[in-house]
DNA sequence: CAGACTCACTTGCAATATGAAAGTTACTGT
DNA sequence: ACAGTAACTTTCATATTGCAAGTGAGTCTG
């Protein structure tokens, strides 16, 4: 992190780098098995390819993601969880725990998504 | 909620009643016992007066928490916490863990908090 | 009973972030 | 040569955030 976090406490400190209305957006696209900028886009929120980079540039610089060019010629890159963003699964596991008892419309993730590893 | 979710994705509409830098902040001090206006906005994060009342309308919107007067002349206000905003409990506590594992210089949270209800 | 003080906000305005749309670069495939 | 695709970047309008000052109801102090 390049920032001073906002304080020593680790909800604010978290949020100051995944509290916003994309990151975890993103982060579950993830953990679903894409890999590619495309992809993310073409994800039902429909997330905007300016924001899209700035998100996956500033999840890189917070340790969630690495980038890797998965092929050359020409040059593709691919996106992959860290240790630190996989860490990440039993939060996600919780909210959409709190989602789906709270807002009964939500989709129910599948099975696998809501497994401990 | 009177905007549209932006999916049904449990994360993704989550993060619309959620995913801002302060709402789970205010929750923890909701969870650590605080009630009042200047309560918040006295945290270490150092929240603003205009942003702590946006969020605060916004939550109430959200139904996480409710405003009640606890005295009259002057009437003053408490928030407290509605069953939904206490349902994010588990979803703060593994937020604590990660980033407790994630970035050792964080607080650690005092063990009731950190304890299933 | 005038003046200072407290609490809970609200207002005005500048700075920053987000969103929509179009453009760019580097290649492939026909 | 031309259309297509993937992964971005740029431009610009709008929305959100942050800072500072102001407001209003009521209490408390001399």
């Amino acid at each position: 992190m390049t920032k001073e976090p906002r304080s020593g406490c680790p909800i604010a400190t978290s949020l100051d780098l995944i509290g916003d209305r994309w990151t975890l957006v993103i982060l579950r696209d993830l953990f679903g098995g894409k890999r590619r900028y495309g992809e993310f886009l073409a994800s039902p929120e429909g997330i905007t390819t300016n924001i899209l980079a700035a998100r996956l540039s500033s999840m890189e610089a917070g340790g969630l993601v690495t980038k890797s060019p998965y092929q050359g010629r020409p040059t593709r890159y691919a996106y992959a969880l860290t240790p630190r963003g996989r860490a990440l699964k039993p939060t996600l596991q919780e909210l959409c725990r709190w989602a789906n008892s709270e807002f009964p419309d939500t989709w129910i993730p599948p099975e696998s998504f809501m497994q401990p590893d």
